[in-house]
DNA sequence: TCAAAAGTGTTAAGTTTACACCCATGA
DNA sequence: TCATGGGTGTAAACTTAACACTTTTGA
């Protein structure tokens, strides 16, 4: 790898600095941060955990949650510890949006920022936590202007994340446990972006075994009740199909 | 961003470098590479240029096409000039597949990479780069072992493209100018590695008017001789639909 | 008693798949 | 003249989309 091999024919002595080789060490070095695109649900909308900032840079702006990667972790691991910090969660469902290097992407230092989306159910988390760090959910669809490339982010993570959830099972991470069928259609609904029929969404919910109805009745949504279903992933792993 | 507000609860004076702000200087760096997965056609099959590693680290290894990132560029930058070093080309179709930051990843030193797919026409490149660079086209079908994870990273490449290719229309990157439809097709059954009916393929590319059949006609592929198109961007532009 | 959400099938439209033969040409 | 790849349409299977009424119950 690394090209440079003009540079770099073969290592030398003088690539190396104490006792391990060094065939990298006329390259830059660079932060690398982590900033997370973390996904509620509540009321038929989508919410984003967004920090009102009370530190710098960018003291007062709105913006993602952050971290630096440090030299004992992956940038997973970066991701997912930056998401513990703030909410408490461990094993929430998180996937890598992608790199953001442009140079001037931060105004005063050069960081590169790995972003990853977050998928969480946004009734259990240390809610402490999350208010020690300023950070307060907020309507997709009434984000207040982000720092740096933040906005960026979003976009780009709302965009694979929608492309995920209509193949993948993965939605079920931001409902409880248990949920009622029309929780699972007005979810899709905010994800789409659009509206979709009842019948054919129950139709190909009915085909899916792996989303069981439990007997348990759910009698805050309505007067009538509403049977509370779930998301069996073991049943799901035997054969895994996914379409909504 | 960045968290770690506790340890930094504001920019104190300890914070500053020279002249300019410096939050985050208690927090590591790292080497930032870019590797390129550069995808070729040519006889029905797919291929990859590969280097046979006349340098260290893992001399002697298969990997892809890598480089560091600079203080002057953008990890997309990087990449570009990396592909530019092997190949000569600029303008080169590319796509960022994801950040690869394993601790171990590579066995001497903290890398963390990026790692991007390149699509080109495999006809027209600087054969004495490529040579220089000890590169060789390799049919996708017969890799070798590959240095680090850079099996991991074709992998992913490979569902990325393909993903994409299904719904834009980037194939046309990695023919001539013009083509077939025979070449188009065989093209499109190398990506998804299956066969594609001839009528159906052919009604589908019918249905694009911004594949341009124009009037000429090879005469390497049959006796008969068959049309050759072209794809017009701006044409596409116009009603961007695209689905093979 | 009525408002509000839960629950339930059928049909038409559109899309996808399967399939076979004639054509033109150079060797 | 024949082997090779070029070129062409139709029907069946399947998938998706559109659509309206009855049920239950708490206020």
């Amino acid at each position: 790898m690394k090209s440079k091999d003009k540079a770099l024919p073969t290592s030398s002595p003088l690539e190396r600095t104490g006792e391990r080789l060094s065939y990298y060490s006329h390259n830059p070095k660079f932060y690398v941060a982590v900033d997370c695109i973390i996904f509620g649900f509540k009321e038929g909308e989508l919410y984003l955990l967004l920090l009102k900032r009370n530190f710098e840079p960018c003291k007062g702006g709105w913006s993602l949650m952050g971290g630096f990667t440090q030299e004992s972790e992956s940038t997973d691991d970066a991701a997912k510890r930056v998401l513990l910090e703030l909410t408490g969660l461990e094993k929430v469902y998180m996937e890598q949006v992608g790199a953001f290097s442009a140079i001037d992407r931060e105004p005063n230092e050069r960081v590169i920022s790995i972003a990853y989306y977050a998928l969480m159910n946004i009734n259990e988390y240390d809610h402490e936590l999350v208010e020690k760090h300023n950070a307060f959910w907020v309507n997709i669809k009434e984000l207040p202007p982000l720092i740096f490339d933040h906005e960026e982010m979003v976009e780009k993570a709302r965009k694979k994340m929608q492309q995920k959830a209509s193949t993948k099972p993965i939605g079920f991470n931001l409902l409880s446990n248990m949920f009622t069928l029309s929780q699972l259609q007005s979810l899709y609904e905010a994800i789409y972006g659009e509206e979709l029929d009842k019948r054919n969404f129950r139709k190909r919910v009915a085909e899916m075994d792996y989303i069981e109805k439990t007997d348990q009745i759910d009698k805050q949504g309505s007067k009538r009740g509403a049977a509370l279903y779930q998301f069996n992933s073991k049943a799901y792993q035997k054969d895994p199909k996914f379409k909504l």
